[in-house]
DNA sequence: CATGAATGAGTTTTCATTCAT
DNA sequence: TATGAATGAAAACTCATTCAT
């Protein structure tokens, strides 16, 4: 595996992503990836060794992109629902421009590609997350409840209005994202 | 002669939920649930026509499963919430109770088996919860939001709490629950 | 394999005729035999060892029948041309009321259940009439040549106004049979 | 890249044929195919989306073939009996050296691969045939008699012919050929 | 005997991976 | 590198045969 071409690499991910939103990881093979991506089969094993590295390799790629799309411009010197708030909408920005790449992980997350390494690796880039909560409960803005619950209602509200705006049952207007940021904020908040 | 069993289909039912807790729906073959289900590969056969059909077979027993678990001893009659937090707390009990069933017909839902009229099937048995959230936004004790909204939160966060109890993050304790509800409750309150 | 009743033989051997005329020997099965027959598989196997010996067995049977039809009524003392055209006659009424059979006797002869000795056994069954086509050449009314020849033009016309009569492209009169036979007593006659 | 190889259908083909003629098209699998063609069983798969598909092809095929066969070096300008010899001749000539095709053609005529297109397409062929029949009363020639008994005592006996040959009960020397047509002549001629 | 559910070997078909060009 | 034909192991599915009732 030389990495001659970088843009292949990405022409077979988003391949790959593709045809995950439309059949599932369940469906894809490696001759669906190729035909998408408008290559020969043999030559996405010139970028890959195998499938199996190929979807552990994308993910990997994914995870990282989307943890740096979390934090992109917030400064955690500034005031804590500042932070709060930016990280909110980063995060349900990211999940919407980056839809495919969402489902994807997650349905990496339950297929037998996933490995422990994988999945340690996944919940430990929260951690700097994590330590805002504690800092927002020292400061007492927010509900002094163990994190599993702040991080639950949050993170499975920014999930599901990604979904319901892919379904195109909500228009993610300025407004609504407005509303929406308060009811999370009216969830946690002291 | 042997009498056509009918719990075998349960048993085929059971093993494809466990097989796909395990390693997703990607990862199932009808060999491996007859294996699971200690049966012959035949027998699947039997009872459904082919592996496509125990799958979507399984997920519409599932759904309306669910469903009725949902709507379990509410009585519409009672004032909005008390019927809210009845469905919101058989929502939790019932997706925690059955986790490996809410798996599955998450990754049904994204899978290559899944089809138009189950998509639209399954959108259509929410119906009466709008309909108590609309009772809800009428009688001022919700704020008067679109629905798609008030449901992302709720669902979100429920599927959430399951998920985090499940990885075993937090212990759903009586306390815990009236705590996320409170949450859940302050996000969606006028 | 205990013969009781010996009806249901027949109506297996009825069930594998019809089925082989419908989709050849290659498409039958043991179990569509059965449900043809109106028996449940298991019964085929009270009444046969198995697939295999059913269809061999019902072969022997079939030639059997089908010489006995052949030579029916036919006295060896008559002159040659009246035991030839007795013979000419039963071998077509034979082919046509028992289409069905002899279908199911070609398809045998190119499938992998015939044997070697099955071969024999057949074409020893055409002894008699070689030997009056012996006859017919000493007396001086058939042309002297080989018999493999006289046999061919007779056999094969004979088989193929069968198949053309039950393909509906010509209709056996007795006057078109009379016509026919004419033709190949042209064709055999010094 | 290997150059998709044109020469492995016919590859294929002839192992099916091949195969046909040892244990009848019942007798068949891709295996089996694949294995009398070195090829690996996936290989038959790029060539042919199916078993049937293959069945169908290599039966369109051979029944082109054949009917080239029947025509070549014939010209309809020529006097009846000299066109009638010529496609008589090559019509045996034809079955005996692609016996293995005609006993193919036959089984399938049986099997359940057959379809209506192909059994309508079948009977077309014969077409000129039949003109060649007609033309052959015009001219007081043969016997003024329906075109289904002139082909069954022809086609008949050719077919016959070729089976007695490979049977080697008979050799066909170009002596025997000769009295051969004239016994079928004797049957037709006027 | 009769039944048809159950079995598992065998068949068809798919698909990750290799390899000749 | 790039290709896509070729491979064969594994998956889906069928079916002859057995067996519990």
């Amino acid at each position: 595996m030389r990495v001659k071409d970088e843009r292949k690499i990405e022409v077979i991910y988003q391949a790959t992503l593709q045809l995950t939103q439309e059949v599932g990881i369940a469906g894809i093979t490696v001759a669906k990836i190729a035909k998408k991506a408008n290559l020969a089969t043999g030559t996405v094993y010139i970028y890959f060794k195998n499938k199996e590295e190929l979807i552990n390799q994308l993910y990997l790629h994914l995870k990282q992109q989307s943890t740096q799309d979390l934090f992109q411009g917030v400064d955690l010197k500034d005031p804590f629902k500042v932070c709060f708030k930016k990280l909110w909408i980063n995060s349900l920005q990211s999940k919407i421009t980056h839809f495919k790449e969402s489902v994807f992980m997650e349905q990496y997350y339950h297929s037998p590609y996933i490995t422990v390494e994988t999945r340690q690796m996944a919940s430990s880039q929260m951690l700097p997350f994590l330590e805002l909560l504690e800092r927002g409960k020292k400061e007492l803005v927010i509900k002094p409840i163990d994190n599993a619950l702040l991080m639950a209602i949050t993170y499975g509200f920014i999930r599901q209005l990604s979904y319901t705006h892919i379904e195109q049952k909500l228009v993610l207007s300025q407004d609504i994202i407005e509303t929406a940021f308060q009811m999370n904020w009216d969830a946690l908040k002291a």
